[in-house]
DNA sequence: CATCCACAGGAAAACGCGGTTG
DNA sequence: CAACCGCGTTTTCCTGTGGATG
C-alpha cells in the first residue's frame, strides 16, 4: 500500500528531474566541441565555414599566390611556414592544397600533394619512414632495422611513379630530433636529382629560428620562401567560437560575454584555437551541470577546473621514476617545511626506491628528472649557491593542497601496483 | 684573496629492446 | 641462428659554478 505511494513519489521525482535536465540542456551536439572525434567530412565542412568567414584570408591568399605559378608550369620554391601552435597552419595548408589539387584537375595540370605528419618526435629515419607511408598508402610499413640508404632507395623508387608536380607537406618539421640535416638534405638535394617529378616542399614548424639550426649549405639548396602565420587574435577567436556554438550548443543559452571572455583568455595566453575550443567545451559541460546557461562566471569556473584537471592528468601521466621523485620531494617538504636540496631529495628517493623494490637511478639522472618536474610546474626548482656549502637546486612546492593530498593517496594506492611490476 | 663544497649540466659511451637480414 | 641496425634511456666521466669561509 505504501508501495504505491512510494513509486508515485519516485515517478514524480524522475519526471521533474528529467524535465529540469531537459531545460538545462545546453549541449546539443558534443562532437563539435572535440575536433578529434569529428568525422572527416564534418571536419572539413567546419573548416570550410571558418575559411568562408575570412578569418585566415590573408594567409590563404599568400599560400595560393605561392602556388599559382604551377598552373603555368613554373616551379615555385620550397616554402617554410612558421606559426605558433593552434594558429591553423596545418588546417589552412591542407585546405588550400586539396582545393588546389582539385582545381589542377580541371585545368589538366598534374599536381598532387602528400601530407607527412611528424607531430610526434621522430628521428630522420622515422621521418623517412613516415614519408614512405605517405607516398604509398599500401599496407607496407617499413620497420626499424634496415639501413638508411636502403630506405632512401625505396622512397626514390616509390616516387618514380609520380609525374608532374608533387608537393610534400611536412608538418612539424622541427620534430626531427638529432640530425634534421640528413632528412632535409635528402629531401632538398638528393631527391630532385633522382626523381622525374617536380618537387615542391612545404615545411611547417612552430619554432621561428628553426631554419637557423640547419646546415646553411642545405638552406641555399632549398631556395626557400618564408611565411609567417600570426596567432589568432581575440576577434578571430570569437568568430571561431561562435561557429562552434552554433553547431554544438543551444545558442539562446549562451551569453555573448562568455564567448568574449573565453576568446580573451585564450588570446591572452597564446591565441591557440584548440585551447579556446577546449575551454568552451569545459565551460559548456560545467554550465549544463548547473543552471544550463553559459555565463562569464561559468567560464571562470571552467578555467580553474581545466587547470586543475591538467595538473592532475600531468601527475597521472608521469613515469614511475618521475612519480617517485615527485613523491619524495613532497614527502620531504611536508616534514621539514624548509627548503630542501637535490641531495636530500635524492637520499629520500633512494630509500623510497628500496621500499618499492625499484632500482634507483643515478644522481645525474635524478637531477634531470627534477629539472623536468620543474618544467612541468609541479615543483619549483631554483638554482642557488650556498657559498662554501655548494650549489644546489632549492626545491619548494608549487601545487595546491587538493593535488597534494591526491599525490599522497596515489603513493599508498599504487605502492602495491608498483611492487607487482617486475 | 684563494679555496672548496655539492651539486649542475655537457659529452660520450654503454645498454637494452625491437626489428631485419642472410 | 648470429650479425646487424636504429634509437631511446641510462651510466660514466667530466668540467663549471658562485659565494661563504678561513
Amino acid at each position: 500500500m505504501s508501495r504505491g505511494d512510494h513509486s508515485e513519489a519516485s515517478l514524480q521525482f524522475i519526471r521533474t528531474l528529467h524535465d529540469s535536465q531537459k531545460n538545462h540542456r545546453l549541449i546539443l551536439n558534443p562532437d563539435y566541441l572535440d575536433d578529434e572525434k569529428l568525422p572527416e567530412e564534418e571536419r572539413t565542412a567546419v573548416l570550410q565555414e571558418i575559411f568562408d568567414r575570412n578569418i585566415r584570408e590573408e594567409q590563404l591568399k599568400r599560400i595560393i599566390c605561392h602556388l599559382t605559378p604551377i598552373l603555368d608550369g613554373d616551379h615555385p620554391s620550397s616554402l617554410l611556414v612558421f606559426g605558433p601552435t593552434g594558429s591553423g597552419k596545418t588546417v589552412s595548408l591542407i585546405h588550400v592544397l586539396s582545393t588546389f589539387q582539385q582545381y589542377c584537375q580541371t585545368q589538366s595540370v598534374e599536381f598532387q600533394y602528400k601530407y607527412v605528419d611528424l607531430t610526434s618526435p621522430r628521428s630522420s629515419f622515422g621521418a623517412l619512414n613516415e614519408l614512405a607511408i605517405a607516398l604509398n598508402d599500401s599496407i607496407r610499413i617499413y620497420r626499424k632495422g634496415i639501413p638508411v640508404n636502403q630506405m632512401q632507395e625505396r622512397i626514390i623508387q616509390e616516387m618514380n611513379r609520380f609525374k608532374g608536380f608533387l608537393c610534400l607537406l611536412i608538418d612539424e618539421a622541427d620534430n626531427i630530433k638529432p640530425n634534421a640535416d640528413e632528412f632535409i638534405t635528402f629531401l632538398g638535394k638528393t631527391l630532385p636529382r633522382k626523381v622525374p617529378c617536380r618537387l615542391v616542399l612545404i615545411m611547417v614548424t612552430n619554432k621561428l629560428n628553426w631554419d637557423k639550426m640547419l646546415d646553411p649549405r642545405i638552406l641555399s639548396v632549398l631556395k626557400k620562401t618564408n611565411m609567417l602565420f600570426e596567432p589568432y587574435d581575440a576577434l578571430d577567436l570569437i568568430e571561431i567560437l561562435k561557429l562552434r556554438v552554433e553547431k554544438a550548443l543551444e545558442k539562446s543559452k549562451v551569453d555573448e560575454g562568455a564567448i568574449r571572455k573565453i576568446a580573451a583568455l585564450a588570446s591572452r595566453e597564446t591565441g591557440d584555437a584548440r585551447k579556446a575550443v577546449e575551454l568552451l567545451s569545459k565551460a559548456a559541460k560545467a554550465a549544463q551541470e548547473t543552471k544550463g546557461r553559459l555565463t562569464e562566471e561559468i567560464v571562470d569556473l571552467a578555467e580553474h577546473r581545466l587547470e586543475m584537471d591538467k595538473t592532475d592528468e600531468m601527475i597521472r601521466a608521469l613515469a614511475r621514476q618521475q612519480k617517485l621523485a615527485l613523491i619524495s620531494c613532497y614527502d620531504l617538504l611536508s616534514k621539514t617545511s624548509k627548503r630542501i636540496t637535490t641531495g636530500e631529495a635524492y637520499d629520500r628517493y633512494t630509500s623510497l626506491c628500496d621500499l618499492e623494490k625499484v632500482r634507483p637511478l643515478t644522481q645525474r639522472r635524478f637531477s634531470d628528472i627534477i629539472g623536468s618536474l620543474d618544467l612541468y610546474g609541479l615543483i619549483n626548482g631554483r638554482l642557488i649557491s650556498r657559498g662554501r656549502y655548494g650549489q644546489t637546486r632549492e626545491i619548494s612546492k608549487s601545487l595546491p593542497k587538493e593535488s597534494l593530498t591526491r599525490i599522497l593517496s596515489t603513493e599508498s594506492a599504487e605502492g602495491g601496483a608498483f611492487r607487482t611490476v617486475p
